[in-house]
DNA sequence: CAGGCATTTTGACACTGTCAAGATTGAACG
DNA sequence: CGTTCAATCTTGACAGTGTCAAAATGCCTG
């Protein structure tokens, strides 16, 4: 128990804010997180939050790439203990594990991808470098997949690259909306769609 | 003119609050969106839409089933003067007037298909029915391709439509949330993703 | 013409984000 | 050791939100 009579200056509020955020939203979504609340819940006042984040758009922002950086070390994980060297299965795991971490971390992943940031709010620099920086993995991946020959030569990589992205992310959004609720089929929609996209380059 | 100046009763206030909420949206987004802008916009007191509408939920959802409403006119509109007896064809103007509609009714997608209604608030009973019915015009539209042996015949037609809407929904949900910014491509990327998905079943 | 009832209004409450001004403190410097 | 200073935190305030309760208004049916 290492919790000091609340001494006027708390120390590491930064990153206890974020994890009581990361904790409200992912209870009750993002309209359930108030900075108010937010500063109730560490036990500080309401306007203490404003001295390490400018606005709540930056605390959102911050939220988002911390589930950036923890997506990227997932997923370069899952490729590197892929077991069998065929690369169809492995980009099948990769995925999967896709889905699996915008499912387990719903809120988080709206934030990442979400119209909340993206459109009304402006998107931190270091916000934008670290989601660059992800799409390029995932470019990368498919590159590679693309010189095996596994899509279509006649199209471009960059387009596949965006296209299949954006069939992946949907399956994510109509999850996490609520709009598909059979959360066991999602594998098996992944599947079938994995299937189409990697057919069409035989 | 019809401005009868101010009687008591609107008249058709139900109507006009649709309108008016429709246009606020389309300028700003659902955030931009308040009750009580709206009453005032119309020229009314701020708790007079109460007695049209339950909550604010219920009036996002009467916007999303109107947007549902136009959508199925726009779609089946199209398919109906589609020239040519090609299906892929037809099929790829269907896919891409799905796509304008969702690029010019934005924030009316947004409600349709969003998390705002089918996660957080509940979605109205009408608002499920329509939108069911929406479902099912897509889910024959792969059917008839299917029996055509557009697809893999390995697949399951209701996988094949849950899968590739997904991925058609994913691409206006990029767009439509500011995540892809550069709306000339949106076309070419749809093109790419109808390849891979027809391609499958040849 | 009378009464009922759908419609609209006014007032109120709890909640939100955020600004301005003041209070408190740990650390740097003499 | 004492002073100063800047970072940190607090209090007070304001405009805005959704929504409830009670009062006002006027159209329609009898």
């Amino acid at each position: 128990m290492t919790t000091r009579k609340k001494p006027y200056h708390h120390g590491d509020l930064r990153q206890t804010l974020l994890n009581a955020a990361v904790e409200l939203i992912s209870s009750g979504g993002v309209e359930n997180l108030s900075i108010r609340k937010l500063a109730d819940q560490v036990g500080v006042s309401r306007t203490a939050p404003y001295h390490h984040f400018q606005d709540k758009n930056e605390l959102l922002c911050a939220i988002a790439e911390q589930g950036f950086a923890r997506q990227d070390q997932i997923m370069t994980d899952a490729k590197r203990y892929a077991n069998g060297d065929n690369l169809a299965e492995i980009f099948e795991t990769y995925v999967l594990n896709y889905l699996r971490f915008a499912d387990q971390n719903r809120e988080t992943y709206d934030l990442m991808y979400g119209r909340e940031i993206w459109r009304a709010g402006k998107p931190t620099e270091s916000l934008q470098a670290v989601s660059r920086h992800s799409f390029r993995i995932w470019r990368q991946w498919i590159e590679t997949l693309f010189e095996q020959g596994m899509f279509d030569r006649n199209e471009s990589p960059r387009r596949i690259a965006q296209a299949h992205w954006a069939s992946l992310h949907g399956l994510c959004r109509l999850f996490n909306d609520g709009v598909y609720i059979n959360h066991e089929e999602r594998d098996d929609i992944a599947r079938t769609m994995l299937r189409a996209m990697l057919r069409a380059g035989g």
